[in-house]
DNA sequence: TCCTCGTTTCGAGGATCATGGAAATGTCAG
DNA sequence: CTGACATTTCCATGATCCTCGAAACGAGGA
């Protein structure tokens, strides 16, 4: 990943309506969510979720698919995979952390991807 | 963590100078590096980078501790990784994402961590 | 104490971003 | 074709953020 891209998703989750919004889709799964759907949820006018949505789906971390007269919307868990991949690239310089077992896991998880 | 903090941190990271900064402290792990060797690194000036390291401080994502008249800057692992957890919490309504093995293995993760 | 070095704060200018109503677009049923 | 519905685009307003030189601050060394 390059760094326009990290940057380019983070800037898109670093707001309230945004970040809300991607953690409801990651956490609706495979299924998604319709536009309308989320505004309900989310309480946001359509103009602005549908600002939001396209700033998330322009950062690509998530995609639309049209059914019927709806868009659903889905988390694409390979961005945001890649993105958390990124940030902890190399992380503690190869001394474990210490008492840092979170960091030790995601280091091996990451190497474990590389390989 | 909270979604202010979350925010938070996220709004820190979403900087191209701010990014790469924290990156650099990622990597270099417990030993950490003074200000103005960072801005060596980087290329920033002073006064800009003493602005983000504030930032990145006021998100929780970097600590500072004096040695000497140097002040040194350490990533915080916890918070990264609370960020990371944060982001990917309850991933994929337990489905197991189909074909994205990398989301099952963070969702594993997590799991592992709470339990 | 005086001086130097490392770092932070101040301040103004330019750039980018969020909001939400109204109008436009696209999709389908009758 | 017409009407109804879901969603997006347009646009102006207000708010927030980034930059960096200059000045201020704080910690040692002589």
């Amino acid at each position: 990943m390059e760094a326009t891209t990290a940057i380019a998703a983070l800037s898109a989750l670093a707001q309230e309506h945004r970040l809300a919004l991607f953690r409801l889709l990651v956490q609706a799964g495979e299924e998604g969510m319709a536009a309308g759907a989320i505004a309900d949820a989310l309480g946001v006018p359509n103009s602005s979720l549908s600002f939001h949505l396209a700033q998330l789906n322009r950062a690509g971390l998530v995609r639309q698919e049209r059914q019927h007269r709806s868009l659903i919307y889905r988390a694409d868990y390979a961005a945001m995979n890649g993105l958390v991949s990124y940030l902890i690239e190399n992380c503690c310089a190869g001394a474990g952390c210490g008492a840092d077992q979170a960091c030790v896991e995601t280091d091996a998880r990451q190497k474990r991807k590389s390989a």
